[in-house]
RNA sequence: GGUGAGGUGGCUGAGUGGUCGAAAGCAGCGCUUUGCUAAAGCGCCGUACUCCAAAAGGGUACCGAGGGUUCGAAUCCCUCCCUCACCGCCA
């Protein structure tokens, strides 16, 4: 959520920089800047109303208790009171509509955020390593997992539809294995907090986090409870500290959850083709920080290489783009997106989304620190996949498989996996 | 699911219709005293919104949330949420 001040003050910066994002969310800083004025003056003549009632009603308590007669006194007051209500009203559906504006517009990218239109104006900041070469050609990881007994896509199907999985024996285990490893390696070296969350989740997280009101249909709903399943740690997480006012001792906070994530999506391309690459249900380990704004910048690159260690001790080679400002996500400031070489697939599959929400999602959470000065100011939130699990394990099993038909398994996951090899 | 208790400022905890944004204590900040520490004394010490060009200074709201009664609600009534305890059920 954007400081209505903030665009109540610099409303033509404001609606620049939201434009670069494409879209038409720029056009509603008119809308919001008129309710605001439309909201404070209501507020304003209503406090002066209030202000009349107490001081009215104060003075008739004091001659009441001097035996004087008041009715007539009250009979004004009762009249002062009926309009009072009335503005009330008024004043808190122009707030209700301010919010609701503000909590559908998208963030504000950083000024860092590459300016551009779309997916293809992405800048690679980083690569590492080499697409492998092959004696042979290297097949996708759905023929080498039927082939292993890793997992079965009909079964999941009875039991949940289409865009489900369930992965079996040697796959099950493998997937344990990296979710072992990844939070191993995210807590022994670089410094985060373990977190087991709930995986159910209120509309207010959500809304906090910013998955809610804009993206309903994403997601999946307990309508009798009105809960939601996450479709990502990150709400869970974040949302921890929600409605804080941390110290800044407390500071960065820095969390990695082990997730299944459950996602609708509706209207994507690509979810009737088999494979692990976009499900509706998947598992990933989490990161997620709690920053002053001082340090997001910095908490960013950190957050971002943690995730590309993982690539890098696999040996896995990976590209880094940063998302232009047509392409970032909508409460994000600034995205970095860490793409997997997966040969099977001839193409990069995106493991890991490293963003920095600035103060956006905390805006909205009310997650706040108390600085040196003793002021409550806004944290900065940012999160990242430390990572998707279904597209590691692709890339795994695509780039090291064998010409026998077999998967040789990088040398960290073999004490995790209890093996050196699949099949 | 049932029964009971309860939700007040950073914390503890008073307050059952008016002068209460809220006693008191603790913590915190400043000053005085002091060789230092300690102790004592005095003062300050919530959040949000809003008015004013800004500062100074006003105003309004907030005692879990929402509604109601009343000239006036932390206080009375209703609904809901949450916490704790015990019982039941259950991985």
């Amino acid at each position: 959520m954007l400081d209505i001040r903030l665009i109540r003050e610099q409303s033509e910066q404001i609606t620049a920089r939201l434009a670069a994002r494409g879209g038409e969310s720029h056009l509603r800083i008119n809308d919001i800047l008129e309710c605001d004025r439309e909201r404070r003056a209501a507020e304003t003549r209503l406090q002066q109303l209030q202000s009349d009632r107490k001081r009215i009603s104060k003075e008739i308590g004091q001659r009441k208790a001097k035996g004087e007669d008041t009715s007539s006194v009250e009979a004004e007051v009762r009249a002062l009171g009926d309009e009072v209500a009335k503005l009330n009203e008024e004043a808190a559906l122009l707030d209700a509509r301010q919010r609701d504006l503000l909590l559908q517009l998208p963030n504000l990218p950083h000024e860092g955020c590459p300016v551009g239109e779309d997916a293809s104006a992405n800048p690679e900041v980083r690569i590492w390593g080499e697409r492998p070469a092959y004696a042979f050609t290297p097949q996708s990881h759905v023929e080498i997992g039927e082939r292993l007994g890793l997992f079965d896509f009909e079964r999941a199907a009875k039991v949940s539809g289409s865009a489900f999985v369930c992965f079996t024996g040697a796959g099950a285990r493998l997937e344990r294995a990296l979710v072992n490893f990844l939070l191993d390696l995210h807590t022994r070296e670089h410094g985060y907090t373990e977190v087991s969350t709930p995986f159910v989740v209120r509309a207010e997280a959500l809304v906090g986090t910013s998955q809610l009101p804009k993206f309903e249909e994403q997601l999946y709903r307990c309508e009798r409870d009105e809960l939601y399943l996450a479709p990502t740690a990150e709400v869970p997480v974040t949302n921890l500290h929600r409605e804080e006012i941390l110290n800044p001792e407390q500071l960065p906070i820095r969390y990695t959850a082990y997730s299944p994530c459950f996602r609708r999506e509706a209207g994507s391309a690509g979810l009737g083709t088999r494979g692990l690459i976009r499900m509706h249900q998947f598992d990933k380990v989490e990161l997620v920080k709690i920053t002053t704004p001082e340090e997001s910048a910095q908490e960013l690159e950190k957050l971002t290489a943690d995730a590309e260690h993982v690539l890098q001790l696999l040996g896995l080679h990976y590209r880094t783009i940063e998302l232009c400002t047509g392409d970032i996500g909508f409460g994000s400031t600034r995205t970095y997106d860490i793409e997997v070489w997966a040969p099977g697939q001839q193409a990069y599959l995106e493991v890991s989304s490293c963003s920095s929400f600035g103060d956006f999602q905390a805006r909205r959470m009310n997650l706040r620190f108390k600085d040196g000065d003793g002021k409550n100011r806004f944290c900065h939130t940012l999160n990242g996949s430390g990572t998707a699990l279904p597209r590691l394990m692709v890339a795994l099993l695509e780039v090291y498989q064998q010409a026998d038909g077999s998967v040789r398994l990088p040398a960290p996951l073999h004490a995790y996996f209890g093996s050196e090899r699949l099949g």
